[in-house]
DNA sequence: ACCTTGATTTTTAATCGTTCTAAGTTTATA
DNA sequence: TATAAACTTAGAACGATTAAAAATCAAGGT
């Protein structure tokens, strides 16, 4: 997707493409890792070093009002963006950090009514230990016992 | 539960019981509305004056470790608690700020692998208007197409 | 009961994600 | 190009949570 083609997408969901909104949802395109808006900020002020980090909030809570992003608070820390696609739960890693898209549908969708409550919107989190950190971990452990660092991640 | 089936409930999870853990673990149990750390720290401070914040935290932490509540992220704004009971879904309604538990079970479960990923909990999260705000709503626009406020209650 | 030692609580300050404010800039439209 | 509305910016403010250090308490041995 060109600049004009995100120009296009943003008019249609009723918002005045600006550079830094072109530019926010470019970076969210090209990196579906779940971004905190910190991340955001530093990805897109590489190549767009006068961006303000309100703006970035600002722009993420625009693109979630029109629903073109969703947001997620798998952590209590910082919230994620995920550009929208169909429902779908996420995984995140106790070891790295990492959140990933789970492939599998929600069992209660948009629309349903559950004991009595009117439901809009679903999100499952899934927390345990990834399929690259049990590996990593099985390696280590054979190979030594190893102390397999259960701290934060510093990223992708 | 009295004083001393709690602290016997707290020594049984490798916690000494202390007066102020007692007491969160009474409030919790007598309060199972998903209660933020502010609203236990409000609500046991009422019998327990000298109580400090940082403690409320600290139990909370504790209690969490020991597998005796769930910190749900539900809402960006603060982390609310849960006593531990089988997993369930939870509804928040964006009218009053409520949280429901929902009668259903999760579609993934604890020692399940998903795509790969070892599952140690889960987390479903509802949103939308619950009955209770459904019909209030009803009730006034049949009568008068008055404001349904969309702000935050203010506890249950 | 008393002591010792480690765990816990307390107060206070610090941290950090997010929101607010006020001023400056840009966009849409005429 | 003028104008008003929408948007961006920098920086201050806010609020939930955590950290640090000193004071207090609980448990087990004497």
């Amino acid at each position: 997707m060109n600049h004009e083609e995100h120009s296009t997408k943003l008019r249609k969901l009723g918002l005045i493409p600006t550079i830094q909104r072109v530019a926010v949802l470019k970076f969210l395109e090209n990196n579906r890792v779940h971004p905190t808006a910190d991340e955001v900020y530093r990805g897109v002020k590489d190549s767009f070093p006068s961006l303000s980090k309100a703006t970035v909030y600002n722009v993420l809570d625009a693109l979630k009002r029109a629903g073109a992003i969703r947001e997620l608070t798998i952590a209590r820390q910082a919230a994620r963006y995920d550009i929208m696609t169909s429902p779908h739960p996420h995984f995140m890693c106790r070891v790295c950090g990492r959140v990933y898209d789970i492939d599998l549908p929600h069992a209660v969708h948009e629309g349903d009514v559950v004991d009595g409550h009117q439901v809009e919107s679903v999100q499952t989190y899934i927390y345990g230990v990834c399929a690259r950190c049990r590996e990593k971990g099985a390696k280590n452990s054979a190979r030594k016992d190893q102390e397999t660092k259960a701290s934060g991640r510093d990223d992708a």
